[in-house]
DNA sequence: GCCGTTTTCGGCCCGACTGTTTTCAGTCG
C-alpha cells in the first residue's frame, strides 16, 4: 500500500483473512480473534497505521503480537503473507459466497470440495445444472435459498439500514401507542435504536403484558405496521410501510430486565458481559442469570447489572468499548444530557438557505430553553441557496443587533458558516470576521482532495484565530457519502494547538464528528460543540441526535463547550 | 489468536431456528 491505509481498509483485510481461515477449517477461536481485531481496528479513533509504525498496535484490544506483526507486514508490503498463502489453496470467490444467508464456512467448503465451486458464477451454474443435489445436506430448500440470494444480487446480504431519526420516530410512536394499551405493563424500545446507533437494521420492542393476545392484536393494528409475518403469545414479527422490520417480544414481567438487556445489545457487549460473568460462575442469558443451578430473573435492567457486580450502563455505551470495566469500577462517565445544552452555535436563516427569519429562529430557540443562538448563514462562495456577500453579512449583523434589542433573555450571536477554500483560506476578510461573535468554518466544495491536502486545508483554517469551530469535520453523510479523505489525528492535533473547537453536527444524516472521532478528540483535550445546523425552527430539535452521538462518545457536560454560558464559552476559544 | 478478580495455559456467551444427517450440525443474532 503506497499511501497510508485507512483503518477501514486494514480492517477489511483482516475480515477477509478471518474468513479465509474459517474456510480453511481453522479453530473458531482463531477466526473470532481476527474478527475481534478487525473490529477494534475499524473502530479505532486514531490511525492504526500510525500506531503500527510507532510499535503501538498491540494497545488495541484484541490485537496481540501475531496480529500486530501482520498489520506491520500489510503496511510494508501491501499484503499479509498468511493471506497470500491461504489464497493459493482457497479461491477468494468463496469469501463472497459466505455472504449468502444460510451459507456459512462449513457449507461453502463443502461446495468447494464436493463439486469444485470457486465463485458465485460457479454456484449459479451448479444450481441451474442441478448439481447441488449431489452435495449431501443440500436439499430443495437450500437450492431455492441460493437462487433467491443470487437473484437479489451480490449485495443481497447488505440490506439498507434506516437512519436513526426515521427509525426512532417510528419506534417511539409505536411504543407510545402500545403503552396506552390496557394490557400493557412495560413497553420499551430496545436494539440499536435504544443504543442510538447511526442507523438501524430493524426495530426491537420488548413488552410485558397482562393479555398477550390482545396486545399482539393491538400491535397488528398499529398505523405504522404494514405486514405481519408471524404472531403468537411470545410476540410478533412485522414490517412497517417503509419496509423496516419490527420485532415485538412479549416476556414475563419478572424477567423483563433480562430480556430488555439482552435485546438492547450490542451483540459484542453481551458477549463480553457473559464472558466476564462466566468467570464469576454466572451464566447470563435472556431468561435470567444462572448460578449453581438456580436462575435469577430481574424485573429491571439495573438488577441485571447489579447481580453482575457493576452499575447500570447507559445503552449508548453498550458497544464493548470499555464500558464493562468502567461499570465494574464505578467509573462510568456522567454522560451529557440534552438539558445541559445552553446554546446552539450553528443555524441558518432566510439570508442563506434557511426557512425562517432571525426573529423566528430566536423565538424557537428561546422556547427550547436556550440562552444563546448563533445565526451562521452560508458565506459568499457557498454555491447553493442565497449567497451572503460581505455587505449582506454586515446587514445581518445589524439585523441581529435589532433582534437582540427586542428580544427577551435569549442572546442571538451574529455569525457565519464560512467556507474553507481549497487552500485553507476562508471566504471573508479577517476584518469582517472580527466583527462577528462566532465563526463556524467548514468544507462544502472540492471534496476529492488527497488526504494530506485535505488535512492541511482544514488545519490551515484552524490556524486562523478568528475561526472558532470546524463544522461537520469529515463531511460524511450516513449511508450515502463516506467521509472525505482526512487524517483526523492531524486535525485533532491542530485543534489542540490552536484551541479550535470541533463540532458534532447533529443533523441526523451527518452526526459528524462520529462517536469514535468525538471520543478521540475529547480524550485529546479538544472541546466539542453540539450544534443543530438547523435550517428551520423545527430542526433545532435535531440536537437530540448530536447528544446521542456525544453520549456514544462518552462525553460529559464538561467536554461539551456549549453546556457553558456564552461568557464562559467565548473564553475557551483560540482568539 | 488473545488474554488473566480462578489462568502465562486452558479456556474462549447463549439460545433459537433451520433443514434434513432421524438426533443434530451449521448458522444466525
Amino acid at each position: 500500500m503506497s499511501r497510508t491505509p485507512k483503518n477501514a481498509e486494514i480492517a477489511d483485510r483482516f475480515e477477509e483473512l478471518a474468513t479465509l481461515y474459517e474456510l480453511d477449517g481453522a479453530v473458531v477461536y482463531r477466526v473470532v480473534a481476527y474478527r475481534t481485531a478487525a473490529k477494534a481496528i475499524r473502530e479505532s479513533g486514531v490511525s492504526v497505521a500510525e500506531m503500527s509504525r510507532q510499535g503501538r498496535a498491540e494497545e488495541l484490544p484484541g490485537v496481540g503480537k501475531t496480529i500486530a506483526e501482520k498489520v506491520s507486514a500489510l503496511l510494508d508490503t501491501g499484503s499479509i503473507p498468511a493471506a497470500d498463502k491461504l489464497k493459493l489453496r482457497i479461491p477468494v470467490g468463496l469469501v463472497e459466497i459466505t455472504r449468502i444467508p444460510g451459507l456459512g464456512p462449513k457449507r461453502v467448503r463443502q461446495l468447494h470440495s464436493e463439486i469444485g465451486i470457486e465463485s458465485l458464477d460457479d454456484l449459479r451454474r451448479a444450481v441451474e445444472e442441478g448439481r447441488l443435489e449431489d452435495v449431501p445436506g443440500f436439499g430443495a430448500k437450500a437450492q431455492e435459498n441460493v437462487l433467491a440470494a443470487l437473484a437479489e444480487g451480490a449485495d443481497a446480504a447488505q440490506r439498507p439500514r434506516t437512519l436513526l431519526s426515521k427509525a426512532l420516530a417510528l419506534g417511539e410512536e409505536m411504543v407510545e401507542c402500545l403503552r396506552a394499551h390496557p394490557s400493557a405493563v412495560r413497553v420499551e424500545l430496545a436494539g440499536s435504536a435504544r443504543r442510538r446507533a447511526d442507523s438501524c437494521k430493524d426495530l426491537d420492542i420488548v413488552a410485558a403484558t397482562e393479555d398477550a393476545d390482545a396486545f399482539v392484536s393491538a400491535f397488528r393494528e398499529l398505523a405504522a405496521v404494514d405486514e405481519v409475518s408471524a404472531a403468537g403469545k411470545a410476540g410478533a414479527k412485522a414490517t412497517t410501510h417503509q419496509g423496516l422490520p419490527v420485532d415485538l417480544r412479549i416476556v414475563p414481567a419478572e424477567s423483563f430486565g433480562n430480556l430488555l438487556q439482552h435485546f438492547t445489545g450490542s451483540g459484542r457487549h453481551n458477549e463480553a458481559l457473559r464472558t466476564a460473568a462466566v468467570k464469576r460462575g454466572l451464566h447470563v442469558s435472556e431468561y435470567g442469570i444462572a448460578e449453581d443451578g438456580t436462575v435469577h430473573t430481574c424485573a429491571g435492567e439495573e438488577a441485571v447489572y447489579a447481580r453482575l457486580g457493576m452499575s447500570w450502563i447507559p445503552p449508548e455505551l453498550r458497544e464493548d468499548r470499555g464500558e464493562l470495566e468502567a461499570a465494574r469500577k464505578g467509573d462510568l462517565p456522567a454522560l451529557v444530557r440534552i438539558d445541559d445544552l445552553r446554546g446552539d452555535l450553528h443555524s441558518h436563516t432566510v439570508a442563506s438557505d434557511g426557512r425562517n427569519t432571525v426573529t423566528e429562529m430566536a423565538r424557537a430557540a428561546a422556547e427550547r430553553g436556550l440562552e444563546y443562538l448563533a445565526v451562521t448563514d452560508h458565506s459568499a462562495t457557498h454555491g447553493f441557496g442565497n449567497h451572503v456577500p460581505p455587505d449582506e453579512l454586515r446587514r445581518q449583523i445589524e439585523r441581529v443587533a435589532k433582534v437582540n434589542e427586542s428580544l427577551g433573555s435569549l442572546r442571538v450571536l451574529a455569525g457565519t458558516e464560512t467556507n474553507i477554500l481549497p487552500d485553507g483560506a476562508v471566504d471573508y476578510d479577517d476584518d469582517l470576521l472580527a466583527e462577528l461573535d462566532w465563526v463556524v468554518a467548514s468544507v462544502h466544495t472540492s471534496f476529492r482532495m488527497s488526504e494530506p491536502e485535505m488535512t492541511k486545508r482544514i488545519a490551515a483554517a484552524m490556524e486562523n484565530p478568528l475561526v472558532d469551530v470546524i463544522a461537520h469535520p469529515t463531511g460524511r453523510l450516513i449511508g450515502r457519502r463516506d467521509p472525505y479523505a482526512i487524517d483526523m489525528d492531524g486535525v485533532i492535533e491542530a485543534a489542540v494547538r490552536t484551541h479550535t473547537l470541533l463540532e458534532i453536527n447533529a443533523n441526523p444524516n451527518r452526526r459528524d464528528l462520529s462517536d469514535i472521532y468525538a471520543r478521540e478528540a475529547a480524550r485529546a483535550g479538544v472541546k466539542i460543540v453540539i450544534d443543530s445546523d438547523a435550517h428551520g425552527a423545527e430542526t433545532l430539535a435535531n440536537v437530540r441526535y448530536g447528544i446521542a452521538t456525544a453520549r456514544r462518545a462518552w462525553l460529559t457536560a464538561d467536554d461539551v463547550a456549549n453546556t457553558r454560558s456564552w461568557e464562559d464559552l467565548r473564553a475557551l476559544r483560540g482568539r
